[in-house]
DNA sequence: TTGAAAGCGCTAACAC
DNA sequence: GTGTTAGCGCTTTCAA
């Protein structure tokens, strides 16, 4: 390894001056510039960035908690934040909680203001005490994807308006004359769709109709439980001919539960989802879904992190994205006549 | 932030003594280590993993450097190699190079050797030479996902069998009866995924055949790709019976193709992937397909790349997988009869 | 068993 | 412009 002084000596200057040529930190006569670049080349010197880190009283990095990065929506969004971390110099790490209160916080207590400088939560599962004690130990944190812009959280976020979305999965389907509509929803009653679901029910409510209770099933944010939950209804409700899913993944797996069942998707029964993951676009028939904006809620979580690592910014802060829009595809219709 | 000397004021001690309390280096005394104890606990001390590292010579993260997170593979594999870090003390920093070789080659300056002890490569098209490079700079490399078992790389690797992959994959498809099979390769002519193809002209020749040059696609290993060219060599060679490809993106995209085509999978052509991604199972049909062991791929890289960081093993070492397996679903079966 | 002190590689005042 | 110096927070000999 290479250090500042070994290319100092070789340039005949002192580390000081190295460190200024190598920050373009001005005042450096042109001709000792000259030099030490010539003797940071010829030595291949790479500046040590811990050291760096320590010296500044920051760490270049940033971390990204996520229950788990094989989960399809994540991926995209954890790309996407790379690239906007890398815009400002940044690396992240990421962290797979799995879901698992225990590894967030053990995350966070290790890397949280010393290994990295702030945090992004993605649906890790972390309590609110946890993530504001880290914060109040100085690492900020910003939540990524607030579901509830009408409802601000006590940390710094970035919202998207789900209930919106909801809304407008909602719509698509009535205004193509859908009326026996089953809904999944991939949390909990009261859990993390709800919002979206609320937004679905918004949008019944505004065509003057009201959405039956049994038509609901609040099931795990998976294809197979989409699957599942799908079978179950229809058989208890054949005459449904669409279906709204809160999310992509019980979407698709509704699609394949209506495929498997004899039926076709979308003359027999629409399907609609929210999100408009990779995968959306690629099953056949391409999902009707309501898309989020992924790249741009990274961006801003990105930035609104940095901001507050330099004090920029005081928390609580909440921004909203764009609105999710409609995406038409294939798996949406207007249904059958009788 | 509370430090180490700040405890070790609390405590009555010297900040030596609190180092050893933490790191269980025996030689402290039962009641010191008690008041060190109790002393961390009222201030809430968290180590400086940045300081540690710089006094310790070494990192605590390791980086994987993959062409895009957002590739459907890629995260299950992250998932894996960040599980297995963990399980070593180590944090997982994600490099995406887009495929970029300046990219690739300004993470590796930056952080290889610096921020992060060793680095794993992940298809992450990053010329040898570079790799090499920072080899030599004292960043242990390790290739995860080494396609040729025959012919060991330059650098540490870890391999798997994928031309066994192929014939596995050739050997289901000709067993089942299929004569007219048309092959999709992911990847140029003699890149990456070459060995795949000659597994599966290796099992052609077993079975004393031979496949006809026009009938193979060379593309690129994407989804939209598989259905272009299953598209075209459909039109081209009605006759054929099974697509033969060396990856699951492509052979999803040729059963998007097929179905697009009013043709029925399995029922009118049989369809066969490689490496078990997890939309394989979720798709309509579900791929059959040659699962390759992601999950101790992963371990392995990790533990071969700890290995040389700690200098227990001298590079280059290559270490192969254990053989991948055939996944029987739903998108083969045996052709129809004319 | 505990303390003193040096140093990891770099940055940032402050002098010269 | 360039050098001197003092750390950043921790680990680790070496002495006591």
């Amino acid at each position: 390894m290479t250090t500042l002084s070994e290319v100092a000596r070789l340039a005949g200057v002192t580390s000081a001056t190295v460190s200024n040529v190598l920050r373009q930190r001005g005042k450096v006569g042109e001709q000792t510039r000259l030099r030490v670049l010539e003797a940071v080349e010829q030595l291949g010197y790479r500046p040590h960035l811990t050291a760096r880190a320590l010296a500044e009283g920051r760490a270049p990095t940033l971390a990204l908690m996520v229950s788990s990065i094989a989960n399809p929506f994540y991926p995209e969004f954890a790309l996407a934040a790379e690239r906007a971390a890398r815009a400002h110099g940044r690396f992240l790490i990421v962290c797979n909680t799995n879901d698992d209160p225990a590894t967030g916080r053990a995350y966070l207590d290790q890397i949280a203001g010393t290994l990295s400088d702030g945090v992004l939560i993605m649906n890790a599962n972390l309590p609110m005490d946890d993530l504001k004690k880290t914060e109040k130990r100085g690492a900020p944190v910003v939540l990524c994807m607030w579901e509830k812009p009408d409802a601000p959280p006590e940390l710094p976020s970035i919202a998207v308006d789900f209930r919106a979305a909801g809304a407008i999965a909602g719509r698509h389907l009535i205004e193509l004359g859908h009326r026996d509509i089953g809904a999944l929803v991939g949390s909990k009653k009261n859990g993390i769709h709800a919002e979206r679901y609320r937004g679905y029910l918004d949008a019944c409510a505004e065509a003057g109709r009201k959405h039956a209770q049994e038509r609901t099933r609040y099931i795990p944010d998976t294809v197979a439980a989409g699957y599942d939950a799908t079978m179950a209804m229809l058989k208890e409700f054949p005459q449904l001919t669409a279906i709204f899913a809160s999310n992509d993944l019980p979407a698709l797996g509704a699609m394949n539960a209506i495929a498997d069942m004899g039926l076709n998707v979308p003359r027999d029964i629409s399907v609609i989802g929210i999100t408009d993951i990779q995968w959306a676009r690629l099953s056949r028939p391409a999902l009707t879904t309501v898309a989020v904006p992924t790249d741009s809620a990274a961006e801003m979580s990105i930035e609104l992190l940095l901001a507050l690592i330099n004090r920029s910014s005081k928390s609580p802060v909440m921004r909203v994205t764009a609105t999710p829009e409609l995406v038409r595809r294939a798996s949406t219709a207007p249904p059958k006549k009788r």
